[in-house]
DNA sequence: CAGGATCCGATCGGATACTG
DNA sequence: CAGTATCCGATCGGATCCTG
């Protein structure tokens, strides 16, 4: 039921929950997740609008990154009672502290990774 | 051969390789190689001493990491003629520009990594 | 439309053994 | 010491089907 649980097998406690740090980069070291809250950063967007923008991610990878950060409490979920449904994702304000992180990815991309 | 090759299976290249953010994400949004960086900035290291520093990382994971990193010219390795042998890793210049990421995942993780 | 369930091949990555 | 080679189980993640 943990999709991003504090005990982890004891090998990956030690690179991951030695400091906060290691935390981070352990949880941010993901691509998918990194190009969620890049693509959040514009605003809230629905499931299948984020799926699609994102190039080829399936239902079940997008829902269970969407579920890492919702746990995080990164990304807030909304469900509007609506036929058909909606449902938006949206990130929290701390969420918002990782535009910050995707900047600095964004500054090193320009000037490393531009027409290479 | 290719490490991290250019040419990668259609739908991977549509999360990718669209623009140098998404480039720069997918290499980036891996857990080995911010840890590896993380630890490269203090200075330049050896392949031992990376490994123990990393807790539990195998050789063949981090060899292949540096293969990548050196690929990119975001580390350099350095092989010196003694026996037993030593070998260095160090960042790059370049290299060095990522510590600006790993300072913006650092100041997140102190916010929201901390005692959680 | 938003996602859960299942199946399954592909990839990852550790353990181990070996080499210069 | 600094890796490479091999084996192999575990995990990942896509494809597909199904539901409220």
């Amino acid at each position: 039921m943990e999709i991003f649980d504090e005990e982890l097998p004891a090998e990956i406690s030690q690179a991951c929950a030695t400091s906060p740090l290691r935390s981070a980069i352990c949880f941010i070291g993901d691509m998918w997740i990194l190009l969620i809250v890049m693509h959040l950063l514009h605003g809230p967007m629905r499931f299948n609008a984020l799926r699609e923008s994102m190039g080829h991610i399936s239902s079940k990878t997008l829902s269970q990154r969407l579920k890492m950060l919702e746990e995080k409490g990164f990304v807030q979920r909304e469900a509007f009672l609506e036929i058909p449904p909606r449902v938006e994702y949206r990130l929290t304000s701390t969420g918002q502290e990782l535009g910050d992180v995707i900047k600095a990815i964004d500054q090193f991309a320009e000037k490393n990774f531009s027409a290479k």
